[in-house]
DNA sequence: ATGAAGCCTGACTGAGCGCTCAGTTAGGTT
DNA sequence: AACCTAACTGAGCGCTCAGTCAGGCTTCAT
């Protein structure tokens, strides 16, 4: 593997470990194995080298998610969205400290004056909506589910599930309790063979 | 309003708006009208400071929603929890700062670390679903929703509401789009009278 | 053998940081 | 008038930071 390949792994989790300030480019050196300059041979400087790391996590998770999608074939209807929630949590803990850099704020203050950081983040958001957007699709050609926006109650539903990955990550609550809860909410928000009455 | 109030209430806004390491003393000092030297004086060092803001900001939420539940009588059922919905955006809106204070990363690193500042935010927290939750249970008593734990449910529906204030504060997505979406989805996660049948 | 090019090094720089402290000020007490 | 104290000041200290730079390797065509 290259200086610059590792340079970009070793930044990876010591961004997301320590938030973009607090970590300095001579720790990364030092984590790397590499002198400071050479750091700053392959980057001009530190908020390219951030860019860099959004942009392979955002290649990386629509490779992922990409091959996710060819290898499995689903029965759409509730398991479909089960499977993909699990699919969801599974990669939110194998990518962990990328995972922890969107929990930062880092991003969305540097996406706010650098319309290349904005993209890279709305693309990986796109690409995780997507994954339940998928499930309730095909859900709702079955007929199982009801025929509302399925972006939107991906987007609700993604809330839910990444909300359950943060309170794990913040140590405030212990999630997996949660988890139950939340598929069986899925169900109720998704299923169309109910009747709804007014209280 | 003594000094020591004033540097407060900056400190609040500054460190909200930059982050606990981007916002200096310096920058704080000029902002409160006061020299660097005063903000030592009243406050040991900058993490007092920041505990302080949280134990203000924990002081503030319990207040306004103890108040709320003073001065408002609800009919148990899905308007309470409407109703509720739009109290926390209302409070969102109106504290929006220190909301911000709770999307960046800061206090959780401190919490790990600080026990004090790990039982401030435990307690925002519980305020904060506490609301939710005692909508819940009124229309549980009144056999308006399922007889299923108040309190989960309350978390997964303050993790859809504050997924959606945090939406709206990352301009990512336009959130206002999914306003409806959230309440549609309380209604279909705590009604009773519902066959919920497996596809 | 030579030199150009690409990669890499680490000592160095100046700006900015949190925090200190000797000293000033304002207001009350004797 | 003399004294005391709490509130406040701002220059300055020690340190860390992102970024620089002069120079040293290695490779390879000439």
């Amino acid at each position: 593997m290259s200086k610059k390949e590792d340079i970009l792994q070793a930044a990876t989790r010591l961004l997301a470990a320590k938030g973009y300030k607090e970590a300095s480019m001579a720790e990364l050196a030092k984590a790397t194995g590499v002198a400071q300059g050479t750091i700053f041979y392959h980057y001009n400087n530190k908020e390219e080298l951030f860019l860099s790391i959004l942009e392979k996590f955002k290649e990386d998770i629509v490779a992922e998610f990409t091959q996710y999608f060819q290898e499995h074939h689903f029965k759409p209807g509730l398991q479909m969205v089960e499977d993909v929630i699990s699919f969801y949590l599974y990669m939110a803990g194998k990518m962990e400290d990328r995972f922890l850099l969107l929990y930062r704020h880092d991003a969305y203050e540097l996406a706010h004056s650098n319309p290349t950081c904005h993209d890279h983040l709305e693309a990986i958001y796109d690409c995780l909506i997507d994954i339940f957007e998928q499930a309730i699709i095909s859900g709702q050609q079955a007929g199982f589910f009801r025929p509302a926006p399925a972006r939107r109650m991906a987007m609700v539903i993604f809330t839910m599930v990444d909300g359950l990955v943060r309170f794990n990550t913040y140590d405030i609550y212990d999630a997996g309790v949660l988890y139950d809860e939340v598929v069986h909410s899925c169900r109720a928000i998704l299923q169309n063979n109910t009747q709804l009455v007014r209280s």
